[in-house]
RNA sequence: GCGGGAGUAGCUCAGUUGGUAGAGCAUCAGCCUUCCAAGCUGAGGGUCGCGGAUUCGAAUUCCGUCUCCCGCUCCA
């Protein structure tokens, strides 16, 4: 199968089968919005929660917190979204290239800079040691007229921008005649803003209303409540904070299914260090997550690191971990070190100091940040990429019969046993029932009893349920049934007060935790 | 936002120059009892994405709009 059928299929199979549907598809839809379905909604709980006590349980430095998603405004001002995440965009039409309106003014005063530049190195070769810059740039006709188009460019420019005039900005590109770099061609579109923030308002009447932004990032609502946090537990350097939540974007294009989406969820750990150790976190948690996702035995040659050359504002050093979805290898997690700039800038604005006292050395600093964050419904998506099979396989006739099984790490599966009449009669049904009413206290069951014992298995294949429990004839003469495998399809014939056990060993957060310690 | 493709039942799709909306699978009820889908009988389910125009009559033609997919672009 190619592949773009096969991410074809696998979304269209996730809608079948109660994983994800389309946000208000009744009302068509709502673009890049997505909700999770009954089985949707078990597995991304649990895979929240093998993140979570990875993290809360298995380090004793490492304590969560749920922080709201409405923040003060000065938040997004301090940690530099607001800043960052309002570029007034325009794009030129023949071209079909999109440019940073301010980025194309910039450009090109930094053309008519060089052009001064070069007439001054011409003429400081011409006059060798008698040359008088200073003279020179005041008299020559040719520097100073383009001196005199920067100072009223720039201070035109500096204006639209601190007024946020979008149509001035336009007027400028048209004025100074800036062409498209690709096309060559002045033919461009208005500019226009593009917030990447959500907004809302708080307070019922209008006068008296705050703008408030829907949080970008989960992180803040860590960093803010830092100090909080560090005294009410007593935390000691080097610590962290894990925090899993929404977060919301307004991409201009989302795409890729639940890869990109307008509201989505985040699972992140801010780790608090001592200035100078960052290097040795930061390469810490990058294998410690590593370990993590490749527990989740989804084919080790699907993962790679991806150092960053460009970096964001806020970081010194970054990596990401990436998956190879279906459409490439993307970003799953990003592993930063932010050194002391968000503690800094919510200190700075927020007036508060925001530091660790060392009373050993009788020191009092910012701590410096590692940070790693993962996108919760990117490794949903990773998950059920790898997990998704459509299997051939030959019958006892000869003839070939085909499967979709959906291999989830048992641990995470939605449904972890089903439990089946070999037929509806007999009292066959009741020993069933009795056997899931205990299991139920246990593990997520299922009970069916509707059509041939061979399609329920591969109704229970395609939600990626790994035990299939049959209750046969002979489980009311010696209380024994039959445990079939997800993924081999092989059956065992156990002791029903057995099976508890035999489950648990597969299924059990615990374990699963044990194994990934002890590797 | 731009270019290309698409939207008909839960899913996959057919539907001829405009003339009463279909199939397979799935679902439900009953029959049959069988350890790896596709046995038999019957039933339910669609204002053909939405709105408008043309027409005696529109799933089909035209306009607008929404949504999805692919590629740009943007973002991490």
């Amino acid at each position: 199968m190619a592949k773009e059928d096969l991410f074809k299929n696998l979304i269209a199979h996730c809608k079948e089968y109660g994983f994800i549907f389309q946000s208000s598809e009744i009302y068509d839809g709502l673009s890049a919005v997505y909700d999770y379905g009954q089985n949707g909604a078990e597995l991304k709980n649990n895979i929240k929660k093998y993140w979570w006590d990875s993290m809360v349980l298995l380090n004793e430095n490492v304590v969560g917190l749920d922080s709201a998603i409405f923040m003060h405004p000065k938040t997004w001002k301090a940690s530099g979204h607001v800043d960052a995440f309002n570029d007034p965009l325009i794009d030129n039409k023949d071209s079909k290239k999109r440019y940073r309106a301010d980025a194309l003014i910039e450009e090109y005063l930094e053309k008519l800079e060089a052009k001064i530049q070069k007439e001054v190195e011409k003429a400081g070769k011409r006059f060798g040691d008698s040359f008088d810059e200073k003279m020179f740039r005041e008299t020559n006709p040719r520097v100073t007229a383009n001196q005199e188009k920067i100072d009223t460019l720039n201070e035109r420019f500096a204006r639209a921008m601190n007024d946020n005039d979008l149509a001035d900005l336009k007027q400028i590109i048209l004025d100074y005649e800036i062409a498209c770099p690709v096309s060559g061609t002045r033919n461009w579109t208005d500019v226009r803003q593009f917030n990447l923030m959500f907004a809302t308002e708080m307070g019922s009447t209008a006068d008296t209303a705050l703008k408030i932004y829907l949080r970008p990032e989960t992180a803040q609502g860590i960093f803010v409540n830092y100090i909080n946090v560090q005294k009410t537990g007593r935390m000691k350097l080097p610590f962290g904070i894990a925090q899993i939540g929404k977060a919301f974007r307004n991409e201009i294009v989302a795409r890729q299914f639940i890869f990109r989406m307008r509201e989505f969820e985040q699972m992140e750990m801010q780790f608090f260090i001592k200035p100078g150790t960052e290097e040795q976190w930061f390469e810490h948690w990058k294998k410690v997550r590593m370990r993590w996702h490749k527990a989740l035995d989804l084919g080790e040659e699907n993962y790679r690191f991806y150092d960053h050359d460009k970096l964001a504002h806020y970081a010194a050093a970054a990596t990401d971990i990436e998956f190879k979805f279906p459409f490439g290898f993307r970003e799953v997690e990003g592993i930063h070190s932010r050194t002391d700039f968000d503690l800094g800038q919510h200190q700075k604005f927020s007036g508060k100091k925001l530091q660790y006292f060392n009373p050993e050395t009788n020191e009092s600093f910012v701590p410096y940040v590692v940070e790693t964050s993962l996108g919760l419904d990117r490794i949903f998506l990773q998950i059920i990429s790898a997990a998704y099979k459509v299997e051939e396989m030959e019958k006892e006739d000869g003839s070939t019969d085909s499967r979709v099984v959906f291999k989830l790490p048992p641990v995470l599966a939605p449904v972890k046993l089903a439990v089946l009449p070999l037929v509806k009669k007999d009292g066959l049904p009741e020993i069933s029932r009795k056997i899931m009413n205990e299991l139920k206290y246990y593990f997520n069951c299922q009970y069916e009893e509707k059509d041939s014992i061979g399609r329920r298995y591969r109704r229970q294949d395609a939600i990626g349920t790994p035990f299939c429990i049959t209750v046969d004839h002979q489980t009311s003469e010696d209380n024994t049934v039959t445990i079939r495998y997800r993924d081999s399809m092989k059956q065992e014939r156990v002791q029903v007060d057995k099976l508890k056990e035999i489950i648990a060993g597969h299924v059990d957060m615990s374990s699963f935790l044990r194994k990934l310690e002890s590797e």
